[in-house]
DNA sequence: TAGATTGTTAATCGATTAACAATC
DNA sequence: TAGATTGTTAATCGATTAACAATC
């Protein structure tokens, strides 16, 4: 077994997660440059068009395991490639989704047409006037049937877009059918075994960090003015 | 002027940005508790039930003012004043969105019904068959007409959910109408004036942190069952 | 060769965690 | 009074930034 140390980081050290962040944003502005024809690339121009310092550009790169050539840059298709591999977004993630309402419906759109490495199999709604529906091509079903359909599909990601008061037993439900990745949208913490992982997607974060941001912006460009 | 020095985030020296995004879980759990009828709540306890340190808990509170006592804890219903005060999910924060898809309909609603702090007044987008409907009940208008509509109802919050193609020129659109804040969710980085803010939040950087982990987890639990 | 960029090692900075005194 | 918890100061940890050598 793997020692239960109450750190879940533990496991991930080494894995710096800010950079694991930055990925698809390289990913996305690498993808630009090479449809404009841009062949190499260096650390200092995508970190003045990023906003990001040049070494830490060069130091998440390095992570991919991709070289560059002193003086030219990095090749552009070969980064592509390191990083879309690194990440996982060339593989075929496959993932079920509870809850389709209106984040749901939006996720289950969203992922199908933008394909960020996730493609959703199915979706379950408690709610039986949801169930037979078809959103972004996926069919949803009643919630009791997670497990049976689970069983075939073998699936390891799972995705909550449920009210936060049945986020808990989903999750339950999930992990107890084999996922093994859990992307939770609902403002609660998650209890899952420790084989599970779970990645909180809060739109109330990130509301609250706009929200106090543009106050204090707000405050220091009045403070100026006045003075 | 306030000073560019090319590093935004120095004007939020003392603004400690994990504190914030952890504020809106502390609210939700603390209401949760409060309906249950718990008057006074403790620190160890909350860390208990959220995963995190006690003393977190403790500095994280201190930062709203609020003020606890010894053996007892704080309490229940003053802590949720202190932080909604503290991240001002207790004004009316009006905000208009452009890009009415998939995942800006789904902002729109869910952002009416769960009402996290912000109240979404208009929506744009540049597809004519979408203009005069309604989501979430809120009208769709043409993108040409937000500057008319912007000089009238004086909204500072924007909300950026149209095509990563068409995400920069929203935001210089909506700079050049007085929007000081932008909630950004194309996948792009956004060049603002410096009296502007800038949140983005990425399903792509969730979904990297989300497979990569994933990943990782089950490597290491394969591991351990070959040895 | 000169100069820009990679790649690596060291310094800084900020957040988390630990330690401990104050207090109810 | 004893003991749990607040509140604060110090230590640790990790990520960012700076410095600089290697190299094309």
């Amino acid at each position: 077994m793997v020692k239960d140390t109450g750190k879940r980081n533990q496991l991930f050290t080494g894995l710096p997660e800010p950079t694991l962040r930055r990925m698809p944003e390289y990913l996305h502005f690498l993808q630009r440059a090479w449809e404009r024809g841009v062949i190499d690339i260096s650390a200092p121009y995508i970190g003045r068009e990023l906003n990001l310092d040049p070494t830490q550009v060069v130091k998440d790169f390095a992570i991919t395991g991709v070289k560059g050539k002193p003086k030219v840059g990095y090749n552009t298709y070969e980064l592509i490639q390191n990083i879309e591999e690194y990440i996982g977004f060339n593989r075929t993630n496959e993932a079920i989704l509870a809850g389709a309402g209106n984040l749901g419906s939006a996720i289950l759109s969203y992922a199908q047409f933008q394909g960020f490495g996730i493609k959703i199999i199915a979706a379950f709604d408690a709610d039986p006037s949801k169930t037979g529906l078809i959103k972004g091509n996926v069919n949803i079903f009643a919630i009791e049937r997670i497990h049976e359909l689970l069983h075939r599909l073998k699936v390891q990601i799972g995705i909550i877009t449920t009210p936060a008061a049945a986020a808990q037993e989903t999750a339950d439900t999930m992990t107890a059918c084999g996922i093994k990745a859990i992307w939770n949208f609902a403002p609660v913490t998650l209890k899952v075994p420790d084989d599970v992982i779970v990645q909180n997607t809060s739109m109330y974060a990130n509301v609250a960090v706009l929200l106090k941001k543009h106050q204090l912006l707000q405050e220091q460009f009045r403070i100026v003015e006045n003075v």
